[in-house]
DNA sequence: CAGAATCCTTATGGATACTG
DNA sequence: CAGTATCCATAAGGATTCTG
């Protein structure tokens, strides 16, 4: 059994992790940097389907300040920048994919659980009792 | 080297788990009620700093239709509704310490270069290689 | 006690136009 | 090419009131 510790769960590691990754762009951009050496602006922009261009910027600059990421600009015109995982980016990717290993299994009944929430055959009341 | 699936991740179990606990309150009402055998729902209030009333409904609501979480309304006066994580809840809890353990080790650093960050000498320019 | 309903504020992200 | 800067739509969540 988990015990609570004495902040209750205000300093949680889990959860400035999930604030990390559980935006919109970020575990996908961490995703497709993980399966190349590095990928230049435009790269992932194509790659990660939707994104918009700013939100690929902002995405990128906060992994970038937390050392997920790393920009390397060349002096070239047109102008050149490439990312790249860092290898904590690199580590983070792979504890998330552990964490994917346990959704694989487990995504189907979870789907499966909604739907049928989503279609109950009456609405439940308090007098439903399991 | 990780490989980009040809769906480019559009079936991604990672993010349906961030989608799952990667809101505001999710995690927390699992991380408590996985710290005791079940909990009623103003013990959870009460346990989970700031959270509204609403916002616990709704966060037990939609975990409860995921099959993480049980809810049993016991037929009393006043009412008593107990929840509890399910064996699946469970499993998600152990998951995702286990990337608890990485965010533990590295929530220093990152911390760190997230305020050094903020702090720049001098606001970067395409000038500043590396 | 354990919520449901409503209203309202804020945070997140998209679209578009412009630039070194 | 790789961004910035604005403006705007939607979504997430908070406050308040009411109820079986």
């Amino acid at each position: 059994m988990l015990t609570v510790p004495e902040d209750g769960f205000a300093f949680c590691p889990v959860r400035d992790v999930l604030d990390r990754v559980g935006d919109k762009w970020s575990l996908l951009a961490i995703l497709y940097l993980g399966s190349a050496e590095q990928l230049r602006f435009n790269e992932l922009r194509k790659n990660i389907a939707g994104i918009s261009q700013r939100m690929l910027t902002v995405t990128l600059r906060s992994l970038e300040s937390d050392g997920l990421v790393a920009r390397t600009v060349y002096a070239e015109v047109p102008p050149r920048v490439e990312y790249q995982l860092t290898d904590r980016g690199q580590g983070l990717l792979e504890a998330v994919l552990h964490l994917g290993q346990w959704a694989k299994e487990h995504a189907p009944a979870i789907l499966q659980a909604r739907q049928q929430a989503l279609a109950p055959t009456k609405p439940r009341s308090v007098n439903d009792l399991g």
